[in-house]
DNA sequence: ACAAATTTTTAGATTTGTCTAAATTTATTA
DNA sequence: TAATAAATTTAGACAAATCTAAAAATTTGT
């Protein structure tokens, strides 16, 4: 597979997580960066290889050996992200872009060895699952912070926008996963909160708080 | 730089190595295992690039730009080699096609951190010398094995046939880096040799003794 | 339900890196 | 040194991945 070939896999995985049934032209362009035309091209092609499910003007879906590969590739991406961050120091919003290239390095030993140097890691750093060797993928239940309702406490799990100017402004106001976060309150008008986070108030914006996966703690 | 560019820049880097002022179009072709049609595009390409110096017919040979990327490549591939030595367990006859692999992504940041990781190598798994950051480049003065006089020593410092096949020879003969040699006879028909490794006697043809680097003991 | 808007595909062009075959230049040698 | 051989370049073609513009299919809205 090329290069190219495995971006727009791993692509349509992503399009396809939730209750997607089939992805369209357009949604794949868009996510891709790329134009309509050139989509229905790859198409085509990943469709004779039998990665892809397609029939023209109808969408296009992964086949089961279309899924496989993209978790294939999802899983040297993320366990690449946990070796920058873990063995090189590099921090979260920087391990993105570099794992866009690790991923495509063909060679099944050292995804395994690296997983071995890693203890087998679950989770990247962005709190995303990595899926296990024979395609094993535990999609997690999260919920969003926004979802979380008053006087409730949650511990970040996860970022939905993993984006570095995200990211960065997550560290500017000390919030990292594994930390609680209480509810104090929310405005009505505009869906901010008024959050707990260790002895700090912070004031979160919905759209912040939309894009960080949380896992309410029971009471 | 694409992929294919770096190819051309590190086989005309290894093709200049000694006291060569110009490298044929067929030379590059033989390395590269390509046709000499397609190496005379990719010279004129850079030599736009200001990479090579190259006129028609006249053979190609790298510009200071040109040598001082082609040391950035090597330095990455031999880094990555001690990588995979070091950390994930991989033998020295199993590194080089990843490392082909490996040295085409792009990150400085991410090889001055897996430098520091491990600690600053000055040799990769082969024996070969590492570039340093700002292109400081060793040779080192080695001889060859079938070059040692009858009656001396000498240590092991690397190989110069680094593929998998001699490699493996090397360790199924417990030939390792580091290990110290004596000649003790040369045949004058075949120059093969009779050498003194460890407590072991052993017969090594002209081939294998002409494609081990040692460096001689001192009396 | 049918015209308009949108989506998708097709057709043809472009770029990169390669190839073959023919032409050209350089090197060899009788 | 002139003819022959070898090396190199040019010309034209191809596959991969992309694009633009036009055509075709589908969806939407009244």
């Amino acid at each position: 597979m090329t290069h190219s070939e495995e971006n727009y896999i791993k692509a349509l995985f992503h399009l396809s997580i939730g209750d997607v049934e089939v992805i369209s032209t357009n949604a794949v362009a868009e996510k891709m960066e790329t134009k309509p035309s050139s989509v229905t091209d790859m198409m085509k092609k990943l469709s004779e290889k039998g990665l892809v499910h397609y029939k023209k003007y109808q969408g296009v879906s992964l086949t089961d050996l279309g899924t496989k590969t993209a978790l294939s590739i999802i899983r040297k991406h993320r366990l690449w992200e946990v070796f920058l961050v873990e063995k090189l120091d590099f921090t979260w919003d920087e391990v993105h872009e570099i794992a866009e290239q690790l991923e495509h390095i063909k060679s099944e030993k050292l995804i395994d060895k690296l997983d071995e140097l890693l203890s087998f890691p679950k989770f990247d750093p962005h709190g995303d699952p990595i899926p296990g060797k024979n395609g094993e993928f535990i999609e997690r239940d999260n919920q969003l912070l926004n979802q979380i309702p008053i006087g409730f406490s949650a511990i970040c799990v996860g970022v939905k926008d993993s984006s570095a100017a995200f990211l960065r402004f997550l560290d500017k106001n000390n919030i990292a996963l594994g930390n609680e976060i209480k509810i104090l309150e929310k405005e009505e008008f505009d869906n901010s909160l008024r959050i707990l986070i260790g002895q700090r108030e912070l004031h979160l914006s919905q759209q912040i708080a939309s894009n960080l996966y949380v896992k309410m703690i029971k009471l």
